[in-house]
DNA sequence: ATCAGGCTTAAGGCAGACTTAAGGATGGCA
DNA sequence: TGCCATCCTTAAGTCTGCCTTAAGCCTGAT
């Protein structure tokens, strides 16, 4: 889950990444509206968390653009901490979330996760698939009931991949999901990843598209 | 916009009735668990406002069972002042906002207009014909529901043709959708691939219009 | 009957995917 | 701080399935 903080306060800004880290999401962060504005047109992120305070303008502003140019990326705000007006005129504007300063880590998360889920269309936190289960509050993976260990990036893997059954990701859309700016990837770690998904999870769950990607498949 | 409001307190149920009512929504009210359920499984709302401290349990089994039996209806839940445990469970829950009381008359109408404006719409692209299911977010081919194993050439071609049914097109015209630039192609690939659909998917569904083209044919 | 276009089949090459292993980074713990 | 376990990335080698090619056969049209 790739997600963009834009935060000018840098120990805010660097408190939220890492917390969002810990969370099982990818977080890449920038300061200003321009900024902001610059990597939205250029990058698809599952969500973002946005202050309202910046220093050249109002986080309404890139809101309020965005929605001008169709992107549906929910956004969470950050408000001050009695901002009501502020509060409703970002949610008219088009945001999906506000969040009081100062805030928790865990709700930051939750509530990212919540942003997330509605707009995949989905209304349960917890993916099912076949045998499987993902609860992406507890970064837990079971399967057939049995808990199974993954690692960090197992885990974003089949995490993204329960999230659209079905359908073939390809593996620069994976890379694109768990890496971000200052990290990305020069190899085939990702089929590596996949590699020890089937060993953990069986065989038959994750089927490979030539050319294309990988997807979980109809049937056994 | 007809909402239902699940709230013991007479005092705040009547405050949001009222105050919702003067935004433009209609409010249905009960005041227990055991009333919700039994509105909600026979009535349709286009969201739930929902109080988590009933008299007899927690709002958040009501969510639970809505969520089980795949009722997407969003669901804003009216929490205690600081219970930031709580709303994280409810958000995990299933929920898709939360409120903290005591709460403002307005932003509860404005969280709801968010809330319904992200429940509606979304589509999907669906090509089918006959009995053939061409899903292309998915890369998947059903025939009379069964799933059918493409290859990258193959998909394209039957993508082609699914998308101007009964249209002739040249061999010329569907190396041009193969191909790129760099990679033209000096032999009968065309016909091989059609070969190949031909016995993945039966007789009778690809034409050949000797010195023209292919087209997916009109009937049996 | 002839011929051009289409069909069928098979083989070879190759790109993409899999597997395995090693080395480095990271984080926990003593 | 230093050690250990875990995880991640890289890279090299192997494997596999797809695509193209080509050759010969079939079929419909003239």
């Amino acid at each position: 889950m790739r997600i963009l903080i834009v935060e000018d306060d840098a120990v805010l800004r660097d408190g939220l990444k890492v917390g969002l880290a810990i969370s099982g999401f990818t977080a890449d962060a920038v300061e200003s509206c321009e900024e902001a504005n610059a990597v939205l047109k250029n990058h698809a992120f599952d969500a973002l968390v946005l202050d309202l305070m910046l220093p050249d303008g109002s986080g309404l502003d890139v809101l309020k653009s965005m929605r001008e140019r169709r992107d549906d990326t929910p956004v969470l705000l950050l408000t001050a901490r009695d901002g009501v007006a502020d509060r409703i005129a970002g949610l008219d504007t088009g945001a999906d979330d506000y969040l009081g300063k100062p805030f928790d880590l865990d709700e930051v998360a939750a509530r990212l996760r919540a942003l997330v889920r509605r707009a995949g269309g989905r209304s349960r936190t917890v993916l099912e698939w076949r045998h499987l289960r993902l609860d992406p509050s507890a970064q837990l993976v079971e399967r057939g009931g049995e808990p199974v260990r993954l690692s960090r990036r197992e885990y974003s893997i089949l995490h993204v991949l329960m999230a659209h059954p079905g359908r073939v990701l390809s593996k620069r859309q994976i890379e694109e999901k768990l890496y971000g700016w200052q990290e990305e990837v020069e190899s085939n770690a990702v089929e590596v990843h996949i590699h020890h998904l089937r060993s953990k999870l069986g065989p038959g769950l994750i089927e490979t598209v030539r050319g294309i990607g990988y997807r979980l498949g109809e049937e056994a």
